[in-house]
DNA sequence: CGATGTGAACGCGTTCACAGCG
DNA sequence: CGCTGTGAACGCGTTCACATCG
């Protein structure tokens, strides 16, 4: 009888990264045909457990029905509207190397709803050149060409000591979340989302466990 | 008086993490020629708190000096040990697609002692080209390559729907740890240490986030 | 003095257990 | 009866505060 919890603005990062799981669970579950899923499924394709399945959901509303699960199409749709993914997202690409090359050309981006729209590089031997159809454009016309394309996310795929410059012209042109994978810090006003990938801390982590188990 | 604690087996996810923020600041700060620094001082180079920094390090021992903070040099060293960046780690890369090809040319791994030491990949167009001086060889000869030479470590950039098979296979020949850029969920031994990167679910949280911020 | 190292307090995310409803 | 939704209990990582020592 209670109507659904309004949107908190602040779910915890863990919830938000396993929303992510479960919309790519349900994706499968979608394309199997599956009509009906219990939080007990849900959790054994995310791994994850029941329990936290149904608290994370319930943080939003209450999308199943007792004794019978989750319908699958129904909460496909609540979680890509969870998630900001019942719209299309404009992205900037900075940085035409080989990290930025194949982010470009990594097809799930586009079918969650991001559209790179530009992309930025300062190297001349790749200015003028194309990724994907788009022609990769100087640094110099960023803020004019976020503007006018309404780009709300960039994406920071340049050398560490290029970053912060980068990231602080993004933000002045408009752009409100950065996903950097220069490993560097950013140093931005506190509204502005940041996403900080870092490749080599996840091999990092790797080693340590690895190294761990070995020691007398 | 104490000796230093005996190196835990088990830090928490957030701890490894940060340890690598660390090592991090810490290069930087070499590279720059700074002699010790302070909690405070690798606080501010890493975004956390100094409180946060003496609990992480003070896990693995005392490397600090009261009243004078930390040697750069000696803290670096310590960092790189406990990660088990003290030895080089042979890796192996499975798919030759941009996403590999990408990493396979990131100085950073190189640096931190990751050494890729064989590529495979099932497309016959890929096979027997190469990538910055190394064979593309096909997936048939993984198991007896990897156990020739040594490799620990494998990192997966082929499509959802082989990355299982690839997993499955990468663990027979040996491999103990696996970095996963393929969006699905491995099903492994629990020995084997797997850490699981999804490129679209950093983009997913930034998303996440920009739309709450415009929900009534 | 100044900054580390650390037990204790705190807050928060996870887990539990059961009430509630189809 | 089955499974969801959720308050309460739990555990753990973070923060605090201070004793400690160069």
């Amino acid at each position: 009888m209670t109507p659904p919890p309004a949107p908190p603005r602040r779910a915890s990062p863990s919830t938000v990264r396993r929303l992510s799981l479960y919309l790519r669970a349900l994706d499968t579950l979608a394309a199997e045909g599956v009509g009906t899923v219990s939080s007990q499924g849900l959790a054994e394709r995310s791994g994850t457990t029941p329990a936290q399945v149904r608290k994370d959901l319930s943080l939003f509303g209450s999308f199943g029905r007792r004794g019978m699960g989750y319908e699958v199409p129904d909460l496909l749709h609540r979680v890509r509207a969870i998630l900001g993914l019942d719209r299309r997202w404009p992205v900037a690409l900075v940085g035409a190397g080989r990290i930025g090359s194949a982010l470009f050309a990594y097809p799930l981006f586009r079918e969650r709803g991001f559209e790179i729209r530009a992309v930025f590089d300062n190297d001349p031997a790749k200015i003028g050149s194309c990724r994907e159809g788009l022609e990769v454009r100087p640094v110099t016309e960023l803020p004019c060409l976020i503007r006018e394309r309404g780009i709300e996310i960039g994406i920071i795929t340049v050398p560490a000591h290029a970053a912060q410059a980068i990231a602080t012209v993004l933000v002045e042109s408009g752009v409100r979340g950065i996903l950097n994978f220069a490993p560097t810090r950013l140093h931005l006003p506190p509204e502005i989302e940041v996403n900080e990938v870092s490749l080599s801390m996840e091999l990092e982590a790797l080693s340590f466990a690895l190294a761990a188990r070995e020691r007398p």
